[in-house]
RNA sequence: GGUGGGGUGGCAGAGUGGUCGAAUGCGCCGGUCUUGAAAACCGGUAACGGUUUAAUAUCGUUCGGGGGUUCGAAUCCCCCCCCCACCGCCA
């Protein structure tokens, strides 16, 4: 969520950032609507004073009247009475002004609302100007250094596999079908399309993928490990700032609703429970930088997508991830900063695995409400891209991580605040809405498709990476 | 699911119709004392929103949430949520 009081005084920036990320909000409605609700907050207010001042000086009358009467005799009783409604009349008639008021502000705020929540984040200056996808900018690509080792070692994504590799790869939907790694027609038959099963290695090597990132976020960077609810209130999708614009991608649980009177939704991503976890709380400036880690399930009905990347591993409706996220200070140079480091993670990951990856800087068309900036690292997958006329896939970049920079715009729809100055949560200070960041570590079964392609030999076998054979009982290769 | 007890400021905890944004204690901030610290003592210490200012001032809202009674509600009534204890059921 934006500062209504920023989007009041800057109106300009707000309509701006809204166009930069090609959609459409009506900011000039709401500011009417914004006008008008103060215009009638403070006339009520105002009446509202009035009859404070009234009551406090009519008060003590009214309760020696009051007194007097239960003491009075039949005869004394109906004058004082009559001086009673007398006394009464006045805040009676103010009450009646200010209750008027009340639908007339009620008429208003749920379509303020609406609109205040749709109200995207601008982007950031130095977020280059895009449509969409298709103006993403390559940062950087990474290819891993030659080695005298089974792998992929000294691959180049600018060369053929063949080319590379002295032989032609399968694609990880041959790998997984040839060496019984998952079952796609048993996962359709139980759970309906872009439904899988694992099976054997294959869940084993997902397991390993996960543990590894898992570990290397707890263990070697400091981070928090936790565990999360994948099943929310419709509040926390809010204000982690998926709702209401991805509304179509979760999973809605109506069955909630009998007890408890609130739905639940299927979390897309742990990182909505990363974030709810703090909700409404105002944290000690000694606590930040929050730095949180879990691994979760992930749910997405992938609407719209329909007849996109059907096959395979790539596009499914359950999967499990490792996320990451931080809480820090709202500083620019921390946020961005975080940023990269955040980044740096992945990268040292995906290094460790030999998977040739680049660094795709989003342009703002393809930057999400919420984000400020937002770099995706895609990792080559030798199955994807266009095929040749003899069957060769020519490989192409996917997407396995997304990282995002939000200020604080998630922070301030979850009311996640700090206190500035001071010691202590007691303590004097301003509060301040936090900043946050968050960033996938691992995401799989996407991430096997790479790891599948990119280690497969000449003999149809897989090499695990070594890095991940701690996590498959010593085991060095899939047969 | 049943019965009983609760939900008040950063925390603990008083408050059962007006003088309550709320006693008291802890914590925190500032000061006195001290070479320094602790202790002691003194003072201060909620969030959010509106109007306004150079700093400021001022008004309003908020005692789990919503609705009601009343001239007036933390306090009375209704509905809901959550927590605790015991019982039942069950991963």
């Amino acid at each position: 969520m934006i500062d209504l009081r920023d989007l009041r005084e800057n109106p300009d920036k707000y309509r701006r950032g809204t166009e930069l990320k090609g959609m459409r909000v009506d900011i000039d409605r709401l500011l009417a609507l914004d006008s008008q609700r103060r215009a009638l907050q403070s006339e009520q207010e105002n009446l509202r004073a009035r009859q404070r001042t009234i009551e406090k000086d009519l008060g003590p009358q009214i309760g020696k009247l009051a007194g007097a009467i239960k003491k009075a005799s039949p005869d004394e009783k109906a004058a004082l009475e009559r001086e009673l409604d007398g006394l009464k009349a006045k805040p009676a008639a103010l009450k009646d002004q200010i209750q008027a008021i009340e639908p007339q502000i009620a008429a208003i705020e749920p379509e303020l609302n609406s609109i205040l929540l749709s109200v995207p984040l601008p982007p950031d200056a130095d977020v280059p100007v895009g449509k969409g996808s298709d103006d993403n900018v390559e940062i950087r690509r990474w290819h891993p250094p030659a080695k005298a080792e089974e792998g992929p070692w000294g691959f180049d994504t600018n060369k053929s596999y063949e080319a590379n590799r002295g032989f032609r790869p399968k694609t990880h939907l041959e790998l997984v079908r040839d060496l019984g790694l998952a079952d796609f027609e048993r996962g359709v038959k139980m759970a309906g399309a872009r439904s899988y099963v694992l099976t054997g290695d294959g869940f084993l090597l997902h397991n390993a993928v996960l543990r590894y990132a898992f570990d290397f976020m707890t263990l070697s960077n400091g981070f928090k490990a936790m565990s999360v609810p994948v099943l929310v209130k419709e509040e926390c999708m809010v204000g982690t700032g998926f709702f209401p614009a991805g509304r179509e991608q979760a999973y809605h649980i109506e069955e909630s609703k009998r007890g408890g009177g609130y739905d639940q939704f299927l979390t897309g991503t742990g990182e909505v429970g990363l974030m709810g976890i703090h909700q409404d709380e105002i944290l000690d400036a000694s606590q930040l930088p929050i730095r949180y880690t879990t691994v979760s399930t992930c749910f997405r009905r992938e609407a719209g997508a329909a007849g996109k990347d059907t096959a395979g591993l790539y596009r499914i409706h359950q999967f499990d991830k490792v996320e990451q996220v931080v809480i820090c200070k709202a500083d620019e140079a921390e946020s961005r900063a975080w940023h990269t480091k955040m980044i740096g993670y992945v990268e040292s990951l995906l290094q460790g695995l030999a998977l040739p990856y680049r660094l795709l800087q989003c342009c703002t068309g393809d930057l999400g409400v919420k984000n400020a900036d937002m770099i995706d690292v895609e990792s080559w997958m030798p199955g994807r891209g266009e095929v040749s006329k003899d069957g060769v896939p020519s490989g192409a970049f996917g997407e396995t991580h997304s990282a995002s920079r939000l200020y604080d715009y998630q922070c301030r729809r979850l009311n996640m605040r700090y206190r500035a100055g001071g010691g202590g949560a007691g303590g004097k200070g301003a509060t301040t809405f936090c900043h946050s960041l968050n960033n996938t570590v691992a995401a799989s079964p996407r991430l096997l498709i790479p790891i599948l392609e990119m280690w497969q030999n000449a003999d149809g076998t897989v090499t695990v990476p070594p890095v991940l054979r701690p996590y498959m009982g010593g085991k060095s290769r899939i047969v």
